[in-house]
DNA sequence: GTTCGCGTGATGTGATCACAAAGGCATCAT
DNA sequence: ATGATGCCTTTGTGATCACATCACGCGAAC
């Protein structure tokens, strides 16, 4: 999720068992839950690795998250008070020191931590899982993304947010979301 | 899915494996995907049963069908040509003869279809397997709402649904879906 | 130099086992 | 009759093993 394999990197059992000293068995489980939430590709041969995503279903995940986030974002504003926007621009600072250093793990890990701050004050835990199943699916194919992006701002539309937040402004929120889920992805079209 | 376990039903992994003459190690990884998807419920003690879903679960799930399906809906839309509307009109006329023999799983498994068979028009898989981990976790959920449902006839929106399909009438379309997709649970509130 | 074929090492699969913990049931005391 | 207690069975976990399959690389032939 965070970025820390890139897309089509391929994985063993065996391999995965030694880096966190246990056996097969644990590995095998964890691999096979996260093939089934899509954050692993599982080939015909029963091999395992990271997934290369076509650009269509690039499009397809973040229309979802278009579809999704938005929504989270509405049912946590009436519950957004102070200390969360507190935090919120707190993480936000973070996200500027990862820029700072160029740490795309750290950078894609913060961005995610801001979005889940919040969205976590929308009591909707389902729709909340299923937003992280769909950063899972994007995690590689993000951390490639920002190579290509040279930051050298925290994200601009994390600031409206913010704002949007503190104003109460329902649909600003919404486009803010939508805006900041989507513009990233939109560059990997090329 | 199919609804052919009620909610709050306990499985063992030994029991699974007896039931399909497996040993308990595809029994282990079969229920950590399902547990992963949200389709079974993992206790802290590690014993796994169908989930009872709370109502405000329930009206998340719901949500997220009204927000998912209709989309879908959109997408095939331009895809849905004549032979596509016949095979749901023949799926249709299957839902009628599970709901003459009182066949809950049956009628959960022919309004699946339905919906699936029009989904995957729409060429996006992501957007669809999100839409079936959905149904997956309503699963157990929707089989007791048919108890309390004693359908006499195959249900209403379909006939809408296929109406606008014919009609190339988008906006009707997602109402039709949307109200297809949540009526049902909506009865579950009380 | 390139391509085809073969063999060896690596990898996933399913089964089985030892172990620890949890649940259920019977028994006993109040 | 009801509640608590202790034992025994059931159950999940992690490890290991035998086996089939696949992939990769090396070598030979053209």
């Amino acid at each position: 999720m965070h970025g820390e394999l890139g897309p089509g990197e391929a994985l063993t059992l065996r391999g995965i068992g030694k880096t966190y000293d246990v056996s097969m068995t644990p590995a095998r489980e964890s691999v096979r839950r996260l093939v089934a939430e899509g954050a692993l590709f599982l080939s015909s041969s029963g091999r395992v690795s990271t997934p290369e995503l076509s650009n269509e279903r690039i499009e397809e995940l973040a229309t979802l998250r278009a579809m999704l986030e938005p929504e989270l974002a509405t049912r946590a504003l009436p519950r957004a008070h102070f200390a969360l926007i507190e935090r919120l621009e707190t993480i936000n600072n973070g996200i500027s020191q990862m820029v700072a250093r160029h740490d795309a793990s750290g950078y894609i890990r913060m961005n995610l931590e801001f979005h889940r701050t919040l969205y976590l004050r929308a009591q909707a835990p389902a729709m909340l899982a299923m937003t992280e199943t769909v950063w899972l699916q994007l995690g590689p194919t993000m951390r490639a993304l920002y190579g290509r992006l040279n930051r050298t701002e925290p994200p601009y539309h994390h600031r409206l947010i913010l704002a949007a937040l503190k104003a109460g402004d329902d649909p600003g929120l919404r486009l803010a979301v939508r805006t900041d889920a989507t513009q990233g992805l939109r560059m990997l079209k090329g």
